[in-house]
DNA sequence: ATAAAAGTTGAACCATGTTTCAACTTTGTT
DNA sequence: AACAAAGTTGAAACATGGTTCAACTTTTAT
């Protein structure tokens, strides 16, 4: 989590020990929030979980809230950091780098399942946060179709119900097959999605 | 809500009075829970809304958890009674019929915001509810489907994937069309979405 | 070595809101 | 009309858990 976003909270740290607590409560809050969700998760025993005195999450954190939200921003550009990477080394088809990002989504979803948590649950207990994560991510989804429809890879003119339509799939596809299913073959999954975008059920 | 669903529940009213009060805690709640969502409604506020008293609440929910799980278990039923006559009046492709159910969904969500949120965040509040909701929207999907398949109009063998892909797509586009933008030509929305569906982005 | 700054601690404070309950009123039945 | 069953009431008991704070320890800088 950078500094720009974490406004909202108390000071930052001064010291490496300081560095070192702070991490700890975020990792356990992590851990705690994806568990057992935001309103089940208490601070006390967040601080447990992560090692320190219950007063010592006041020094980091302005609130419960805020931890909530710091993480959330912290969720969110990880999930881009895991996707961003992999497409840009990708550089077939468009509507393939739609599948190739949909199976790193997935993976990624997988392999961090209460991240996947935070951010859904984001959408009651952060709305704004949650809607930045979404829009950003449709803004994303559309600047890779429009720039496919350029190469004319692409047979519609793409638009924001496309983006949302291809988000809403994939997280769809990332709860069903990377959380609650944790042996569903990935890489199948993403085929036969993009196999859906690529042609249509018709 | 049919006296099934309501087995975790206390007493159904048994006078025509009891009935009226319930029928007011249950509106008040929807209304409640939609704009403040769970945790940030109360019982007492509910109560007031209802305009019952605060006691009166323990006469016909068990608890304010019990009470938000037969609002799942009716909203979930509203949604697909609204959906399925919508359905069965319409006789043409099967693809299609996606598009038509899409369509009536997304006027479901434009009109009954609260219902939309309250089932979004069982996945927190009442998992299990949240779960089955799905789960069961989903195989009404597959079995569509397979129907289709079988009709030949459908080009390649559904799947669960494929099902879990249409139910986030509409879910997402819901969110997005239906609730956070109440302009929007949701007749345009469903057409495009099903044209994504119908041929691909290919 | 020393002082200031940073960080730590956990008991106590406090706000919120769920649930209980015993007295009371209305409705249904004979 | 008289009794029982159903429903209503809201004050008070109760539980939970977020937040504060003043004493204390560790780290950093001079």
């Amino acid at each position: 989590m950078d500094g720009a976003s974490a406004s909202a909270q108390l000071r930052e740290p001064r010291t490496e020990r300081g560095r070192r607590t702070q991490r700890a409560i975020l990792d356990a809050a992590a851990a705690e929030f994806g568990e057992k969700g935001f309103h089940e998760s208490s601070i006390v025993s967040i601080t447990i979980r992560a090692g320190v005195a219950l007063g010592s999450f006041y020094t980091y954190f302005e609130s419960k809230e805020a931890l909530f939200k710091a993480l959330v921003a912290d969720m969110s550009g990880r999930v881009r950091d895991h996707v961003a990477p992999v497409l840009s080394a990708h550089d077939g088809d468009s509507v393939e780098a739609e599948g190739v990002a949909l199976e790193a989504f997935l993976r990624f979803a997988r392999g961090n399942k209460e991240i996947y948590r935070i951010i859904d649950e984001a959408e009651f207990v952060a709305p704004e946060d949650w809607r930045d994560h979404y829009v950003t991510t449709a803004t994303r989804i559309l600047e890779r179709l429009q720039a496919g429809r350029s190469n004319g890879e692409i047979g519609l003119e793409p638009d924001e119900v496309h983006a949302w339509a291809i988000m809403g799939m994939n997280v769809f596809l990332g709860l069903r097959f990377g959380v609650m299913d944790s042996d569903a073959d990935l890489g199948e999954v993403a085929s036969k999605a993009n196999a859906l975008l690529q042609r249509g059920l018709g």
